[in-house]
DNA sequence: TGGTTAGTTGACAGTCTAGTCAACAATAAT
DNA sequence: ATTATTGTTGACTAGACTGTCAACTAACCA
């Protein structure tokens, strides 16, 4: 009963899209609703605050991007074949978003993990547990791999830390000198933090 | 000739902590102003905008830690220790600066590299520059470290990137978990990385 | 068809924003 | 002591900010 409305999805896409283009404080209300088309009554019908946008906006970000996830973490895909394609799709996924918008965005979670961890408790939560989700994934790849013999027994918990670690300073960093090429090597780093000391042919088939 | 002020570094000092803790954008002019004791229009005397005095605050603050880096870095030192001492100091700030104000603050270059690459070029740049000289240090910790035959042959310019890709990496993902603890292996993942397989002994000693 | 519920609207409040400016005060050099 | 220069001040603009609200409208259900 009562009428429907996707004026919710459109201001979460609509949010999610400008603050990774620029920041969480650079963005305001007005602008969202301008984008998203909807008036701001609408908004705070929809949402209590920006926050909470906030919030819900990256939640279903992730939420649209989890069979992305499965598909590159397929328990049918070689373990080690699982984490290097996931440093690739980073790298692709960076490239596109700059020839579109001439800059390197980054990791949407970490952008804004770094802007208001110390300032919105709730924002730094959600940041904090779609990574535990992401470390999830790295953690069952690398734990795998030990199994299959791909890699020396190490700490699937600690490892998967570590190569997450590289993954957002990388992206970081290619941020910060707007360039995608910097994370060309992604993979390679990762699999070295991995021990896997020399690149098999087979991971490196697909380097065209 | 006129008379002279500490208006300017108190205003350098003031910005560089406030956007530390919270983020550039949540901090206004205003609020500088009062925490360095300076009225306004002494702000826009000394600075034309307030991106121009991020700018200055992260020179500044970078050359006041100039001999900080130079010790750590010293040629006395081995180069693998100078790494490792890099490490450690940046583990123990954060918890320094988590017991002071409660939160894990993350590098300040990063910071405000993370928020505003995309959106002022001169922040940007800035960024980009300081840590282009912190990699000149790491590659060169490295580059000794190779010819000291400490290391594999390896690539020192490459090797500083991923190191330091894992030491912004992990600063980030201390500062997400608000929890500084993030960075007490971070040496040992940093030394991995390098390839020294088995830590040895003399790097230990110090750990506690 | 009528009632109930869900969603829309635009004007509004109050506060904060970066930045300006002309008048004023202190000091260093002559 | 005068003067040129350097720095200080606080009131001011003009716009952006988040969040509010009461009136209005559309649609679903019975």
């Amino acid at each position: 009963m009562g009428r429907t409305s996707d004026a919710r999805s459109k201001l979460l896409s609509a949010a999610l899209t400008l603050i990774w283009q620029s920041s969480y404080g650079a963005v305001g209300v007005d602008q969202i609703c301008e984008v998203a088309g909807v008036k701001k009554g609408s908004f705070y019908y929809f949402f209590a605050s920006k926050s909470e946008l906030a919030v819900a906006a990256y939640e279903s970000y992730w939420e649209s991007k989890v069979p992305d996830m499965e598909a590159i973490f397929s328990s049918e895909c070689p373990p080690l074949e699982r984490i290097e394609g996931f440093c690739r799709k980073g790298y692709q996924s960076q490239r596109e978003m700059f020839q579109r918008y001439g800059f390197v965005v980054g990791c949407p979670y970490a952008n804004v993990g770094s802007e208001l961890a110390t300032q919105d408790p709730r924002i730094r939560a959600k940041t904090q547990e779609i990574m535990e989700r992401i470390l999830a994934y790295l953690e069952q790849a690398i734990s795998d791999a030990v199994e299959v013999g791909d890699v020396e027994k190490l700490n699937p918990k600690e490892a998967a830390r570590q190569v997450y670690s590289v993954m957002l300073g990388a992206l970081l960093r290619a941020k910060v000198e707007n360039n995608p090429e910097v994370l060309a090597d992604l993979d390679r780093t990762v699999l070295r933090l991995l021990g896997v000391r020399q690149v098999s042919g087979l991971l490196t088939s697909r380097y065209e």
